[in-house]
DNA sequence: TATGAATGAGCGTTCATTCAT
DNA sequence: AATGAATGAACGCTCATTCAT
């Protein structure tokens, strides 16, 4: 009935998922997971109700596939960040880096950030959302040890905390004054000199 | 005309009202507000579905009231915590204490962190809600003037993602090591002297 | 514990019915009998809810004693007002009287009038809510004979028909000009001399 | 993208609309619109209880939905029957009209009189709910100035009361002779020349 | 592939009624 | 006689999901 090539189908396919991933990531972060209704989002991404079924079996797992592909970019874009020289310049690289992915993903990590308080829901997301966590704890841990650190353990536990409230206050808050934080964060700890301190 | 006296029904108004608010706060706290049923509540409290209505105009009412009486020991408790000596001492104390509430009154903070990142619910929250950050930012940044912290204005803003920040991962992750962290956190902002930095 | 004597008791319980009744009815002409709650009946009436139970079985059983009581003022109102002459001053005595007694009893005319057009309650009303169609009906119909009316039993339905019309239009409208229709009503109704026309 | 065509949705929406407004009318005449519920319409139409909404914005949405067409078919009715000629002629035809317009929409016009002496309701009901009380008014008041008659204004008010008061006798009573009212009403509006009189 | 009409479980809420005191 | 706390069935309504086309 309505032939077209398959690589045409493709091209569609990618297109519309795209359109509804897109979509339903503004619809989330604008209004919460729950409170957002299918229909707003379909309305929003221009797509028919039941398309979005052919690409996802529920919300939910819009959700999810919006959490994996959001967090493969995230995970991306820290890997291309942390390249860099001397440990406390890639440590100073991780902690800026985060807070520009943390721009760029502005809508992904509100809806992260909400999601992550919900109880009942963050079980069934994907690994990636909650070994992210462990991850950067890792790096954090391995920096300050190179940073001949006296206690990296609690010192990456607390960096990352550190990091995970100025985000929150970062989205939270309007005219957050993200810059001196920043600094002032940076000054805290990395201004010390472990080895000597 | 004989009736029960006006203070055995007061009683047993304050018995439902406790019931009900403490099993709703449990609720809450385990599924996320709008997640959390009427039928759920009325259930785990062991009243019946209407009994909420007598009491509360709504259940966004009910979650009103919990949080304003939780707001209320909250801020007791912090007004007795800050009476110590030395600036030194009194941030150390509020620090301290504040986990020491966290812990107190944890489904609470449970609740209040996800009301936090939901978007569209905590306008309608009582102010007491909403004025809680800038009161504890500024009575950090009041400490930390006082001990001639350079930046205290950025340091407060710093210093208050940390907590909360360390708040949340306590809250969020079983087996958080709070201890060593507390003692990295106090060893980080209140074991330099900002005069001689 | 409470003693009083019987006849005290007969006192309260004739006084606290009465209460409870001029408040329904009050509510009910208001509100309509199925947007009127019980509480609000209570709270009019200065009552509490439970008192109401022990007079009247249900919101029903109040409505009915309702009618009844009022049906009963309404008859011995129109039984006395239809002593007088001739045919043709009985029957401006009755439809003029019909009128009077509307205004006395406006309330019970406003919740009589939504009853009657409500289907599946009028069914449940005393036989004296029914039977007064039929009993007006048929005074009028002996008015007319008595006035040598050529069709007696259709004049009679037409002029009911016209009184009921002209009552509803009265209570429902504000400013419904009453005095003038009412001078229209009788001159065409009584300002012709059957035999010669 | 090959979906049902337009045209065919469009056949589906009006089928289903058209069972929900029929079933609706037909509960709402039989139970009166505030005892009916949804539920009963759903069952006694024989589509789901979400259906309505998606066609109609509430229970009360339909029921304007209802009246407007309702009003629509009557006005149309009206017009079409007041051509005629001689002022006593388009007289007659008003009043027989609306009483055949009454038999054709027998349960709007029980619908209608069951909501006009609801308080509450019929403010906000459509426009032509209530204009339609002035509207006929105007028409009756305009013929019989025709006829020259020597109070046109009291005599409107007095013929609409009868044919109201006829109109919901003839609803409210199994077996009302219709017939016999009819010509007792023609006769005794009509059958007087105003000017000798 | 794409559509949107259709479904119905479950929600928050109301309110007549019961009952221990 | 009198109270009002307590109950729970039933309401209007929402919305994720299904399915015929």
């Amino acid at each position: 009935m309505c032939p077209r090539t398959a690589k045409a189908y493709e091209a569609l396919r990618e297109a519309s998922k795209e359109k509804i991933m897109q979509a339903a990531l503004e619809i989330f972060a604008r209004y919460g997971f729950e409170k957002s209704s299918i229909r707003q989002i379909a309305s929003h991404g221009e797509v028919s109700l039941g398309l979005m079924y052919n690409y996802f079996n529920s919300k939910e797992d819009l959700l999810i596939a919006i959490c994996q592909r959001s967090m493969e970019d995230v995970a991306a874009s820290f890997s291309e960040a942390n390249q860099a020289g001397t440990a406390k310049e890639k440590l100073e690289r991780l902690v800026k880096s985060s807070f520009e992915i943390l721009a760029e993903h502005r809508d992904f990590w509100q809806v992260f950030y909400s999601l992550r308080s919900q109880p009942g829901l963050k079980e069934r997301l994907p690994e990636s959302f909650i070994s992210w966590h462990s991850a950067i704890q890792a790096q954090l841990k391995a920096y300050l040890s190179e940073l001949q650190h006296p206690n990296p353990e609690a010192a990456a536990w607390l960096l990352f905390a550190t990091i995970d409230g100025v985000a929150q206050h970062n989205i939270w808050e309007s005219n957050y004054p993200l810059e001196h934080v920043l600094d002032e964060l940076l000054k805290t700890y990395l201004g010390v000199d472990y080895v000597t301190a």
